[in-house]
DNA sequence: ATAAAATGCTACCAGTTTGTAGTATTTAGC
DNA sequence: GCTAAATACTACAAACTGGTAGCATTTTAT
């Protein structure tokens, strides 16, 4: 029940980048704050480009800046682009069918749990984030 | 942000087996019910007893119960012994340093949206889940 | 004793995720 | 034009998860 390295990553890597919302960050520069490995990070940004997320240039001074404004950009967006985000409460722990009676008794108390975290995600902007 | 498979089958099979508390219950029964490949529920049974959940019984006639009461055996604690359960409210995204300025702006949303699912996890246990 | 019925153990396989390496491509500055 | 600095692409390696197969071990029933 976590996230995966790449997620965690991506909203590492966007939530610094919103500190300097207009600036153009360079892979090396983010490497240097974050620490996350650089290749991989490479990788990474690319996908959060070809999301939509940010833009790249590319080329000598190039660089990644985002694509739209960051008061527009939802977590739940993130995650879902990265690792997906299927919480359709279905039953507690996404059993096809249930383990115990149907409806589950687990149904009312997996609905409510998971709502908080639900609203949050899906109502947090990265800009948000930085204004909170 | 899921739970594992491992996680999930473990989940089912106690939850299963918590319907008849007290009979011994065989891997070939559990598949039968529960459709988890045989093998791998074989093998999940053998880590829930090693973790002191149940106790098995070798040879014929054998089986698995509960090595203890099914009151005092919370969903968190099951979680915990498969996928592990850190859910330290250190950072949102259990990231070892903020992203952001520390202390990290996402703490307190976090902590909040996580509550309700830690506090239901942790205080829900198997007997909870047939009684409900 | 022996066979049958059960769990235990070890090794392997496949797919996904995470991480690494090298090369290609684009662009700015000189 | 050439070089340097940046992103893009492709291939591979390592680790983890989920799943399979076979044999070993234990115990009961006959």
């Amino acid at each position: 029940m976590k996230f995966s390295k790449t997620t965690e990553y991506s909203l590492r890597i966007l939530s610094h980048m919103s500190l300097n919302e207009n600036e153009l960050h360079s892979a090396e520069g983010l490497y240097e704050h974050l620490k996350i490995p650089k290749k991989y990070l490479q990788r990474i940004l690319t996908d959060l480009a070809r999301s939509g997320f940010i833009q790249s240039i590319r080329g000598r001074n190039g660089g990644f800046s985002f694509a739209r404004s960051i008061d527009k950009i939802y977590l739940s967006e993130i995650i879902n682009a990265t690792e997906g985000f299927d919480w359709t409460p279905k039953c507690m722990f996404g059993f096809g069918e249930c383990a115990l009676d149907s409806p589950c008794k687990m149904h009312d108390l997996w609905v409510d749990a998971n709502q908080s975290m639900l609203t949050m995600l899906s109502s947090t902007t990265l800009a948000d984030l930085k204004s909170k």
